[in-house]
RNA sequence: UGGCGCGAGAGUG
C-alpha cells in the first residue's frame, strides 16, 4: 500500500489527478485497501486542482469505507475549503473537528489564518492566531508568515514589521519566506530600498535564497523603475544557479512596459521565447501595457491580432490596459470599441 | 522520507 501510496501522492502532488486515480483503481485490482493516508493524498490531490466537490466527495467515500478520518485529513479538507473562501464553512469544521475528539494542530490554525487573510478578513486572521495560543499550541513561522503576507498585500508595512517583532519576541525565528513576505511588500509601494535591506541582511544572515526571493527582489527594482538594479538581480540569478522563469520574465517585462519601453519589452519577449518559454496571456498583458504608455496604439491592436492567431485568450486585464491606451491618447471610439466587446464575451473582474 | 499549512508576474483606483 505504502507503494502505491508514493504513486498517488506523486500524481497527487502535481495535480495529475487522472493518473492518481487510474493507480488507485490498480492498487485495488491487486486486493489492496486504501488507507487513510492514500485517500488523504487524492482528497488533497483534488483541492489543490481547485476541484473542492471531488476531495469533498473522495473524502466522504473514506468515511464509509470505515475509516476514521485523522487530523491530517481533516487539514486537507479544511485548506481546500478555505481555498474557495469559505470561511465560514472551514469554522464549523473546527469545531466537528473537536467534537470528534480530535486536536486541531498548528497546521490546523495555520491553514484558517492563511484562509481570512485571502479572504481580506485580517481581523478574523488575528482573532484565530489568539484562539491558537488559547489553545495551547505554539504559533510557527508558517503561522506568522500567513499574517505578514496579510499585511504585505495590503501595504500595511509597519503593521507587518510589529507582527515580526511579535514573532522574535514569541521565540520564532522568522525564515526566508517570512523576509521574502517583506521584500515583496517593500516592493509593491515602490520601496525598493527597504526591499534591498532586506535582502542584504538575509546575505548577512546566511539565510536560504530562492527564486521567488530573487523575484521579488526583481519586482522592487521593475516596479520603482530601476531598471539596470534590474538586470544586476536577473545576473545575480544566474549566478546562483538558477533558471530564469516565465514570471522573472514577466516581471521584468512589466519593467519596461511602464516606462513605455517597447524596444526593451520586445527584446525581453524574443529572449524568453529563444529559451523556449511560451509568453502567456499576462506577459502579452505588459507588453500592450508598454505601447500603450508610449503612444504606440496601432502596435496595441497588432499585438491583439497576434494574441488571436496564437489562440491566447485576451481577459478583463488586458481590455482594460487597451481601454485605458485607447482613453489617453484621444481615441475613444475605440476604448468604447473594446468595452463592447467586454461586455459581448461576458468578462467580469475576478 | 507514503498524507496537511505560509512567499514571486499584467490593467484601473
Amino acid at each position: 500500500t505504502a507503494t502505491y501510496g508514493c504513486l498517488i501522492y506523486l500524481y497527487s502532488k502535481i495535480g495529475r489527478m487522472t493518473n492518481a486515480m487510474k493507480v488507485s483503481w490498480e492498487m485495488q485490482q491487486y486486493g489492496m485497501k486504501h488507507d487513510t493516508k492514500s485517500y488523504s493524498m487524492i482528497v488533497d490531490g483534488y483541492a489543490r486542482i481547485g476541484d473542492a466537490e471531488s476531495a469533498i466527495e473522495v473524502f466522504k467515500e473514506m468515511l464509509e469505507m470505515g475509516l476514521r478520518a485523522d487530523i491530517v485529513a481533516y487539514n486537507i479538507i479544511v485548506n481546500a475549503v478555505c481555498k474557495c473562501g469559505q470561511m465560514k464553512r472551514a469554522m464549523e469544521l473546527l469545531n466537528h473537528i473537536i467534537k470528534e475528539g480530535l486536536k486541531p494542530t498548528v497546521a490546523t490554525y495555520t491553514t484558517l489564518i492563511d484562509g481570512f487573510v485571502k479572504a481580506g478578513n485580517l481581523k478574523m486572521a488575528m482573532d484565530t492566531l489568539c484562539g491558537m495560543k488559547a489553545a495551547g499550541l505554539r504559533p510557527k513561522a508558517a503561522t506568522f508568515n500567513a499574517l505578514l503576507n496579510g499585511l504585505a498585500h495590503v501595504s500595511q508595512m509597519k503593521a507587518a514589521l510589529s507582527v515580526m517583532d511579535q514573532m522574535v519576541a514569541a521565540g520564532i525565528t522568522p525564515n526566508y519566506r517570512s523576509y521574502t513576505i517583506l521584500i515583496e511588500g517593500y516592493a509593491r509601494i515602490g520601496e525598493a530600498g527597504e526591499s534591498f535591506k532586506i535582502f542584504n541582511k538575509m546575505l548577512n544572515e546566511g539565510l536560504k535564497i530562492d527564486l521567488i526571493t530573487y523575484s521579488s527582489l526583481l519586482k522592487a527594482c521593475c516596479k520603482a523603475g530601476r531598471m539596470r538594479s534590474a538586470y544586476a538581480v536577473l545576473d545575480a540569478i544566474t549566478a546562483a544557479g538558477f533558471e530564469k522563469n516565465k514570471i522573472v520574465y514577466s516581471t521584468i517585462l512589466d519593467g519596461w512596459a511602464r516606462r513605455g519601453d517597447i524596444l526593451e519589452a520586445q527584446n525581453v519577449m524574443e529572449e524568453m521565447e529563444s529559451k523556449g518559454i511560451v509568453p502567456d496571456i499576462v506577459c502579452y498583458t505588459s507588453f500592450i501595457n508598454a505601447c500603450c504608455k508610449a503612444g504606440d496604439m496601432q502596435r496595441a491592436e497588432q499585438v491583439m491580432v497576434e494574441l488571436n492567431r496564437k489562440n491566447i485568450v485576451a481577459n478583463i486585464n488586458t481590455y482594460t490596459t487597451l481601454i485605458r491606451g485607447f482613453v489617453r491618447a484621444g481615441l475613444a471610439a475605440k476604448a468604447l470599441g473594446c468595452y463592447q466587446e467586454i461586455k459581448e464575451r461576458g468578462l467580469k473582474q475576478d
